[in-house]
RNA sequence: GUGAGCGUAGCUCAGCGGGUAGAGCGCUGGACUGUGGCUCCAGUGGUCGAGGGUUCGAAUCCCUUCGCUCACCCCA
């Protein structure tokens, strides 16, 4: 038997639908706020990753799926959304149109990882990028669109992490201060530590063996040696959080694993999972395009991980998607011609129907209705198809009325499933 | 890349001092010929992850391998 390929998944009904209401709710809210979906390749050519994400990055160092195609071009399968928007926004020119130009995607992305809890080889990224707005409000305005987005899904308690990485110069700086404040302390530190003191000093910060998160509490911050414009620049966009009632906190500690950041980086943290499972991660990467060879335009954005989202969803959104009604029509006898009939009429009306056509019994298909949690079924048998109706049955309470064809539509008008029926996880277990 | 745990039915698992593969749930049907949920009955379902070894005989003991999961690193 061959299995899916290790870190993939298969998403099945009827979880198939959260994802579906997800996605929906994003096109919904990111359109409200002026942005346009842009959808770029699955694939690009690595040297755009190596150059955006950096080369020193883990993502870029270990965790790439990269293949020769059979002309020799070395290609890679995304591993993160925005190095593809900034080439698409670059090749298309899309400079030439009136900036900042709000553009968001949502698509599979690949990192080659051992698999974890909320980890994934192909995983589902929803990300929205600014581009050509070098303003303060542009990160507020990010994180204003996140905020209705986790609000329209039903969110109460998501707190944003907020830091100020400086400018590429104040970042020099940093990586020189704390490898001054480190060294002497050195054996302090966890082995892997040890490590990143040479070649990345910032991501001792946000290690988490506490010896080294104690010296980490006193180490230097950015503040310390950023620049006037980054403070002034983060400050402002701390003001617009706290003016548009945004919850946050400043965490000097947060360092983001792209290489392309300046200034505002932030991420969103399950609250239930943890410090570690970050669900949103963005930032503000004022250097990506003309590092790219483009024009010296700013730009801001995040991504967040759609399925780890969808494993936290509130319930309230949950018994939303499960919860619509969905009318069971069951012919008997002669009438299933007539009962398809029926349906393209009810579906023509916005009533969500299922025809039985499996051709059982009436007692079977009312026992696999009650299986499937509906509320609603309609039988048609030949008394009721003489009679242009149908016995329409109310399965929470067990009531049953004879209704016309041409009432059927407003009788289930507003009508609400039962409680929704408990089902399997997401097919990633086996 | 490092460390640990686990592989028996579609799912959750029992069986492991070697002796003919089990239960619950699920699915299908029946008891109840056009009326669900509860109950009862029947049916369906497995190269015991794979390969090798020990043995008269291995799901069970030994070796190898593959797969899955969790943690670390790092990240969505």
């Amino acid at each position: 038997m061959i299995q899916r390929p290790r870190g993939t998944r298969d998403i099945l009904p009827p979880e198939s639908r959260l994802w579906h209401a997800v996605e929906a709710t994003a096109h919904r809210v990111f359109q409200a706020f002026g942005a346009e979906e842009i959808r770029t390749p699955t694939f690009e050519h690595t040297e755009l990753f190596v150059r955006s994400v950096g080369e020193t990055t883990d993502i870029v160092h270990k965790e790439m799926y990269t293949f020769a195609d059979r002309k020799g071009r070395s290609l890679t399968l995304r591993p993160e959304g925005t190095a593809g928007v900034a080439r698409a926004f670059l090749e298309n020119a899309l400079q030439d149109r009136p900036l900042p130009l709000r553009l968001y995607y949502m698509g599979p992305m690949f990192r080659y990882e051992r698999m974890q809890k909320g980890r994934f080889r192909e995983f589902r990224q929803i990300g929205l990028e600014i581009l050509g707005a070098a303003s303060p409000l542009a990160d507020a305005e990010c994180l204003l669109v996140l905020f209705e987005f986790f609000q329209a899904l039903g969110f109460q308690d998501l707190v944003v992490h907020l830091n100020n990485l400086g400018d590429p110069p104040d970042r020099a700086a940093l990586g020189h201060c704390l490898r001054e404040f480190f060294t002497p302390h050195a054996a302090q530190l966890c082995s892997d530590c040890q490590r990143r003191l040479e070649e990345n000093p910032l991501r001792v910060l946000d290690c988490k063996v506490p010896s080294c998160q104690e010296l980490a509490h006193r180490a230097p911050t950015v503040e310390a040696v950023a620049g006037e414009a980054s403070k002034a620049h983060v400050a402002e966009v701390e003001e617009l959080l706290r003016r548009l009632d945004i919850p946050y906190q400043r965490n000097p500690r947060l360092v983001r694993g792209l290489d392309y950041y300046v200034r505002t980086v932030f991420e969103v943290v399950a609250p239930q999972w943890g410090p570690s499972t970050v669900i949103c991660g963005g930032g503000r990467y004022d250097r990506l395009l003309a590092d790219l060879g483009g024009p010296d335009l700013p730009g801001v954005g995040f991504a967040v991980g759609e399925d780890r989202l969808v494993e936290i969803l509130p319930e309230s959104f949950r018994n939303a998607v499960f919860g619509e009604a969905r009318l069971q029509l069951v012919p008997l006898g002669g009438a299933s011609a007539a009962a398809l009939e029926l349906a393209r009429k009810l579906v023509r009306q916005g009533v969500p129907v299922d025809v039985e056509v499996g051709g059982r019994s009436l007692k079977a298909a009312l026992k696999r209705a009650d299986k499937l949690r509906r509320r609603w079924v309609a039988i048609l048998g030949e008394e009721e198809l003489a009679q242009r109706v149908v016995s329409l049955r109310d399965l929470t309470e067990g009531a049953q009325r004879l209704v016309p064809w041409e009432q059927l539509a407003q009788a289930l008008a507003g009508g609400q499933n039962r409680e929704p029926a408990r089902h399997q996880g997401t097919g990633s277990q086996h």
